[in-house]
RNA sequence: UGGGGUGUAGCCAAGCGGUAAGGCAGCGGGUUUUGAUCCCGUCAUGCGAAGGUUCGAAUCCUUCCACCCCAGCCA
């Protein structure tokens, strides 16, 4: 790590990297906090990566815990979701999953130890007077009238909130700290309200659950965390951390530190938001392949690895930022680039007839699956009379220039990927003059070979043999918002959602090895993408390919 | 205008008193049976602004400016 050529340590490495040579600590141990309230997505995959890759870094562990202390928004499905996505992401948590709910026993017991010590109370406020005499930014707050009760009231009280005596609203536990303190978290924050509502993990046991500050420290105490890791917005939070963690007699004492959360322009990341998007049917679920939820990037194609190199790239610190999407999209293309195999599907078809090749005659082309990767390999491409190749690969306009159309022009030659060069006739169309069909013929020798002296293909493109392919439907996709800031100022990001997100294409034909295709396992559709079988949709008898992302293309505005 | 946080290129981001790394995007060129990949080159006299300290400042000091977060019985 001290090679010249090593990344940088972002400041959190740093930190833990001091701590350990100062042994402040001997070991480092993580978490990852979910609350099971909605399904992962990329800024998750950040925090993923962060928490697990600096266990990983310092030879530590991380935890998978789920934050479950308000089951009024958590479902057991998410809970599923969420273990299922960190697995695929390639992460290994320590132990078993740890749930803040399987703590909830010793939490009531600090809390009675916080009455007991005269530092938390029993407050009868209801919600709009709680807020009320918790003042505003420049105005100190007021002392609830019930902030001076007897340590044995308040033991009775509490009883009462627990046993079910009080309605949901009627009072809650505080602790004792500064009304008027200039950080409004710390102006008697709530420790336990009252809900009345069975919970995912505990059932009806509890009617009173406690708060995220009042259990986040102690979860991370109880687990032995020693760094931990939170966004920006906690950052006020943080002298409540350290006030419960200095007045409860807790078995370590754990320190909370801050990143910025990631952003990434063109979407939202905003559970609350997302949810939405399934809620009102403007997805297809959590999952749609536009969403950036990390289900919604699996079933996209995306991989474990491209999304944990993005994680790398795009560093960690406190400075609020944007990444741009175009950064994300180059670590997807990058790893595909290298991993996944070559195939060929012509997404618009046009036929192409090669008459001077007999009808019924097969050829087999063979063709490496990466052109880079000799082990993983050749396959077979049948080749016979009829074949098809994409409508925009031809044109009988002789007019364009070798440089501007690199493809198919009646009366010139094109290389057909992995097999002949062949040369367009002439072309035929229906009554409205439509190009229906391509008359061709091929030049012989040519698989394999240079043509003679004097023919000049304009290109390669693309192609597939019309009597021996599979019919598909392919989904190509779009970024889901048309605004690169869905969520900035006063707008609706629905206002903004791309009508054109989705564009379903049919009749698509696909060379006959796709018929193996492995959902959610992208292959490269030459000249055109990459592309993975839906996990959703597809049939036996029907695939439908996802469009992971496309071909890097930067010709088309620059001729 | 209370508290907390952040300002280095179009987007990220190193830098920790010794004279602005790297990536993405862009631009120019080369290779190529994918207009992809790959390769080469190029891209901040400048670090939010203004003062100050110093032989020397993105780094230290002062003042100012801009943006983000906090008034849930959400996390």
């Amino acid at each position: 790590m001290s090679e010249a050529t090593s990344k940088p340590l972002n400041f959190l490495e740093q930190i833990i990297k001091q701590d350990l040579e100062s042994g402040k600590t001997s070991r480092v141990i993580t978490r990852f906090p979910p609350e099971p309230n909605g399904y992962l997505h990329i800024g998750h995959a950040k925090s993923i990566c962060l928490n697990f890759g600096l266990a990983q870094t310092f030879g530590g562990e991380c935890n998978l815990r789920f934050d479950d202390t308000n089951p009024a928004k958590e479902e057991l499905e998410y809970v599923e979701a969420i273990k299922e996505d960190v697995s695929w992401l390639g992460f290994d948590w320590a132990g078993d999953v740890r749930y803040a709910s399987s703590y909830f026993d010793k939490f009531y017991e600090w809390a009675l130890h916080l009455i007991n010590e005269g530092k938390a109370y029993v407050c009868h406020l209801n919600p709009e007077e709680s807020k009320e005499y918790r003042g505003w930014a420049t105005k100190p707050g007021k002392e609830s009238p019930y902030r001076n009760r007897s340590v044995e009231e308040n033991l009775a009280e509490f009883e009462k909130m627990r046993a079910g005596e009080y309605d949901e609203g009627a009072c809650s536990l505080r602790a004792k700290i500064d009304m008027a303190s200039p950080n409004m978290n710390l102006r008697d924050p709530m420790l336990y309200r009252i809900r009345k509502q069975s919970h995912h993990q505990t059932g009806d046991k509890w009617c009173i659950y406690p708060t995220y500050d009042f259990a986040h420290g102690q979860e991370d105490a109880i687990e032995g965390v020693t760094h931990s890791i939170c966004t920006l917005e906690f950052a006020d939070h943080r002298p409540l951390y350290e006030w419960f963690i200095e007045n409860l007699p807790v078995p370590a004492k754990p320190v909370q530190y801050e990143f910025a959360r990631l952003e990434l322009n063109y979407t939202v990341t905003s559970k609350r938001k997302l949810k939405q998007l399934v809620d009102e049917g403007h997805v297809d679920g959590w999952n749609d392949p536009r969403m950036p939820t990390i289900s919604g990037m699996r079933r996209r194609g995306y991989t474990p690895a491209s999304l944990r190199n993005f994680c790398e790239m795009i560093g960690v610190t406190k400075s609020g930022s944007t990444i741009d999407m175009g950064q994300l999209e180059y670590c997807v293309r990058d790893d595909l680039n290298n991993t996944a195999p070559r195939a060929m599907c012509v997404l618009n078809p046009l036929k192409v007839t090669i008459t001077n090749m007999p009808e019924g005659e097969k050829q087999v082309m063979t063709q490496s699956v990466h052109p880079n990767r000799e082990e993983m390999g050749e396959r077979e491409l049948p080749f016979s009379r009829d074949i098809y190749i994409d409508r925009e690969d031809f044109t009988e306009d002789t007019t364009l220039s070798r440089k501007k159309f690199k493809r198919l022009v009646l009366g010139e030659y094109v290389r057909l990927r992995g097999a002949y060069v062949i040369k367009a006739e002439e072309s035929v169309k229906d009554e409205d003059g439509n190009i229906i069909e391509v008359i061709a013929t091929l030049v012989e020798g040519t698989v394999g070979e240079n043509p003679p002296e004097g023919i000049k293909p304009r290109g390669v493109i693309h192609w597939v043999d019309a009597n021996d392919c599979v019919d598909c439907e392919v989904r190509l996709y779009d970024r889901l918002f048309s605004d690169a800031a869905p969520d900035a100022g006063d707008k609706n990001f629905l206002d903004v959602l791309n009508p054109e997100s989705l564009k379903i294409l049919n009749g698509c034909k696909a060379e006959k090895s796709l018929l193996t295709a492995e959902a959610e396992k992208a292959y490269q559709f030459e000249r055109e993408g990459y592309f993975c079988l839906d996990s959703k949709y597809a049939t036996a008898v029907k695939p439908v390919f996802n469009q992971t992302i496309g071909l890097k293309d930067n010709w088309a505005n620059k001729v």
